[in-house]
DNA sequence: AACAATACCGAAACCGGTTTCGAAATGATT
DNA sequence: AATCATTTCGAAACCGGTTTCGGTATTGTT
């Protein structure tokens, strides 16, 4: 338990002699406890100077293959492991980027988040960096986590998802020349590396999906004015639409906002018309979901009476009945892509900027079907 | 874009001019770039040592009140934030706590991982420290992840969740005298700080509720045996039985992984019997999702033939059909209690263990109900 | 053998803070 | 006014590394 202490300046005096009368030393000489050996002891008992093992460990030219082994044997030996704030101080970065969760709906739905989180932390830790996770405070301004952790310099760089179409997080940002990479495209985003999935071909593929089924009302329950990537996905349903010379009914786009409650309502408010859709997009699984539920309540068999399809392939839809037809996509290869895109912009910032977009694909599962009667009038007329 | 080129060394010759070529100073002198300001700069600009400021700015009482507020107004009219890895250095702590994330399996339904993550970087942040995410690589041994933090000094402690009885993790930070807190218990939880719902009482209760609906033959999808957790609500579920005088068949008590893949083959074991049980209990809503899947594909009506109850509370669970009666318990209480725990042990390594357990609370929501035929038989005997 | 080139390492500054210690300035006491 | 106690601050060490610079020792060249 004296770890902690040990650590402290104010008994930085006992801190040698404490632990070497501390560890049981073997017959070998072995030390069980670890990570107590800094590197001026290495020197030390080398007989050389810090910066001499230093440059050592970190293969500098100018030291000797002998000393080199000499000083790696010793570091082995002896369970040497630098410590990371003293390095980090010393050149000026942190290795670390943050990751600020965006305030939880009181509905949370998120497996997304812990799937993202997981496989960003990965791919970082192949290039050596630390995932810092901050939570938002929902009273306080968007950008606010952002400016302490760039003032605090607590982070090299950042990684943002759920972008907005004008995000104050992303102007922040380039206005303090700061490194980040985006989940989804922003306005400026000539000027910033960013990740996407391509939601307006998803929403095009879908759309066109249950066209061919022989829907004609298509509904969309779309994901909040504020999330860039909704907006897309609603142009994608809408382009579909156009060039299907299917009528696009203002009535049957709901906004909804990304949850479960959302879609709810969002499906109340379009199958409670005289001529409710026959199908539903939604902008996500978790609306997707407060859509199916709706639609039961109002004694719409799916996909019978009323098809359904959702957008994030969570595991989750598999379960339920009938299993949720979704637009999937690689949430690891997100998050490697992501951790790639930042790597090189922190290497050089100088680079030019890139971008990436990847597909989702259509999950069949179930939840969609061809409606129950089928006209094939406009769709005659259009081809 | 030159904020980290500043940072570095090589090109700290120009650093200072830099930075005040460019700064467009406004009228009033504002800054708009922050956090450039160190503290040598403020105590050169003030004509005092950096020690002075350090000792002002941090409320040393040998500090007169004039200079004091000299130094504050001085410190946030140039916007200084002292640079956290210095500051960390110098003090001997990294006011960091790390999170290991078990490795993902391959049917992610964890809700309530990305829920805690929240819970405890937003409890954590109230005591000024931050939550280092690290992702577990599945080929490696559990402890490494957690060796290499404590090795590097890159947290100060650690929350561990998931345990398992006999918890390598547990044993190792015990050796260390590592300081950490975890979601559960142990076989060691008299040696370690520990926070955990009540899930032998929950099950209890589960329990209990069905043999009151007049349940007999009661299944049990568990959780795996590595987990503790999964092990003590197995306990309450039996005790409930053998208070009630029901017979512990042992093919109604299924092994399951917490996931909803394993809830499925689960299921399909326990209903495939020449007597099937008419309520299944499982041990989190993932698996509870797999049961009511296989049910429903083997054609057992829910809650009329069988009644399902899962733990976790997951929000999901509101928006399938029926709605899954579960078990629920605040996580947002759980990664606040644990980071209280954690701090009182960082603050004072030697004060005595402690623990607190928390209950879970039914909540009923429409997959359980009284079985199609009622027996009394084994109940009059009882009571 | 004398000299230049190279390999190798020590010395010292530095990163940006915190904390200890002692000296000077101030105030209180007699 | 002299003495002593307090306030207040400067000087310097320190945290644990990295990196630059320069000086020997070694090697290579003619």
């Amino acid at each position: 338990m004296n770890h902690f202490i040990l650590s402290r300046n104010r008994f930085r005096s006992f801190g040698k002699e404490g632990l070497m009368n501390d560890v049981k030393a073997g017959p070998e000489e072995e030390w069980v406890k670890s990570g107590e050996v800094r590197i001026s002891d290495l020197a030390a008992e080398l007989g050389l100077t810090k910066g001499t093992v230093s440059r050592a460990l970190n293969g500098y030219e100018d030291i000797s293959k002998k000393t080199r082994k000499r000083v790696m044997e010793a570091a082995t030996k002896r369970g040497y492991v630098p410590t990371t704030q003293a390095r980090r101080l010393a050149m000026g970065l942190t290795e670390t980027i943050g990751l600020v969760l965006p305030p939880m709906p009181s509905q949370p739905v998120n497996t997304f988040i812990s799937e993202f989180i997981n496989s960003v932390s990965a791919a970082l830790h192949l290039h050596g960096y630390d995932l810092l996770v901050h939570s938002a405070n929902s009273e306080e301004s968007e950008v606010e986590p952002y400016r302490r952790l760039v003032q605090s310099r607590k982070v090299d760089g950042f990684i943002i998802f759920r972008t907005h179409e004008k995000d104050p997080r992303v102007n922040y940002l380039l206005n303090e020349g700061f490194p980040f990479v985006t989940h989804g495209r922003t306005a400026r985003m000539a000027e910033h590396d960013w990740f996407d999935i391509d939601g307006e071909k998803a929403f095009r593929d879908a759309t066109s999906h249950l066209i061919k089924l022989g829907h004609q009302r298509i509904g969309f329950v779309g994901g909040g004015k504020e999330f860039f990537s909704a907006q897309l996905r609603l142009k994608g349903f809408r382009a579909m639409l156009e060039e299907s010379c299917l009528e696009k009914v203002p009535s049957q786009e709901q906004p909804g906002d990304l949850t479960g409650q959302g879609g709810e309502i969002a499906a109340q408010n379009l199958l409670k018309q005289t001529r409710p859709p026959t199908a539903i997009l939604c902008a996500n699984d978790a609306s997707a979901l407060g859509v199916m539920k709706a639609a039961r309540e109002l004694g719409f068999n799916i996909p019978e009476e009323l098809s359904v399809i959702g957008y994030d392939g969570i595991a989750l839809g598999a379960y339920i009945d009938p299993p949720l037809t979704t637009l999937t996509f690689s949430i690891e290869e997100s998050g490697k892509e992501m951790v790639n895109l930042l790597m090189r912009r922190l290497k050089n910032p100088d680079l030019p900027i890139i971008s990436k977009l990847a597909s989702a694909i259509l999950k069949l599962r179930g939840s969609e079907g061809p409606p129950s009667s089928i006209q094939n009038k406009y769709m005659e007329n259009c081809l």
